[in-house]
DNA sequence: ACCTGAACACCGTTCAAGT
DNA sequence: ACCTGAACACCGTTCAAGT
């Protein structure tokens, strides 16, 4: 995002007319609503907030977005631009895809209310997300994965990281079986097994490892 | 879910006080909530709905569950009810977690709007929830695989299956790169590429077919 | 105990009026 | 063109009153 003074004018402007000069923009409504998300949390992004971060009328807003999920949308173009593919097209593939994929999980799971807009989100547009779908296919293109494969391989990756990041809000006690315990020996002992620390981040890595090592086997039974 | 009428006594009860027999009960409400989710999609289930759907005010239901999150998570366990993970115990793990993830997938594809309510809520008191995750648990167990390990695959698993279940709400130009094609050729070859049909389908079966390989080596690893 | 109906504090969005 | 302020049709939830 370019830098945009986090909240406008401190007074809200009190003429009744159109100001001579606009008081909003596309940048500082995106760069507002990614500040709100983050300081006030997924619930915290309402037209009404944002509106009052950026001292103008709810109503002022729709002069430059069609609707709410247009700011969403816009936020997510600008969490996009965060996340780093630096490695396609410099380092081995599977280098690359990793360090993607991490990138990409810690963004969403410090913005997990995207994760359901960047599922179902086109990305025409949208143009940092364009540039990274673009770097991802094509540093996998020119590492030797079959054309008709690459869309696949990336929709799983992400299909997986996107997940991982929805699970990082899981509370700690998710699978406490609680009153229930007794009819669950199993899950009981594999929690009593797993080590104590950021346990999402260990359950992704896993993953990761997973899909990776599998991915690689394809590549080579595939060429 | 018991079976239950989809519609409470067509008319609306008119009288004031307490009925002399209780209108609503737990099981329906969940299943009052779960067709609505069907018939009108995720936006469609509102307190307001479903009350209107019993055949009672919207504040009658508050003397039955305390918040919405409670009838999404009640929907949620019967959700977790339908899915097979019967393999476990029986087939060899690589095939039991398979049918499961797909069993599992296609569940959540029907409820999207359950992913993020079932990435974050604990399993304690959802007893279908957690029959399914101790039938997985001890099945991964008695097939070998370290304690410590078991429910970091589980969650792996899951995350890349909630994933994949929000894909599938994804419409099919989602990568369409728009007035951007001309800065994204590894995109569009990519998707050219691509063969058509039930393209969120394909990205999960290899998705899930890398990670079953890299767990299968993990294990053999580990053990 | 379990319902109704009115009320509360919100939402996102529209639109006439103002400059 | 771009703002304000009032309005609309909703939300989820609370609560007194009724039987």
């Amino acid at each position: 995002m370019t830098p945009v003074p986090a909240a406008a004018s401190s007074a809200p402007r009190r003429g009744r007319g159109r100001p001579s000069s606009p008081v909003l923009t596309a940048d500082g409504i995106t760069a507002g609503a990614v500040a709100l998300l983050e300081e006030r949390g997924q619930d915290g992004l309402t037209m009404a907030a944002l509106a009052r971060r950026l001292g103008v009328a709810p109503s002022a807003l729709y002069n430059h977005v069609a609707t709410k999920q247009d700011v969403l949308r816009a936020v997510q173009d600008d969490v996009n631009r965060g996340i780093d593919c630096s490695g396609f097209g410099r380092d081995p593939w599977e280098e690359a895809l990793a360090a993607w994929a991490r990138s990409y999980r810690d963004a969403y799971a410090r913005h997990p209310a995207l994760v359901p807009v960047m599922a179902v989100t086109p990305v025409g547009s949208a143009p940092h997300t364009v540039a990274m779908y673009e770097r991802v296919s094509s540093g996998l293109l020119s590492a030797g994965w079959p054309p008709h494969l690459v869309t696949n391989v990336v929709v799983a990756v992400e299909s997986f990281v996107l997940g991982s990041a929805l699970d990082t809000q899981a509370p700690a006690d998710i699978f406490d079986p609680g009153d229930l315990a007794a009819t669950a020996p199993g899950v009981t002992t594999a929690n009593a097994a797993r080590p104590e620390g950021d346990t999402a981040r260990a359950a992704f890595e896993l993953g990761l490892a997973a899909l990776l090592a599998g991915l690689r086997d394809l590549l080579a039974s595939a060429s």
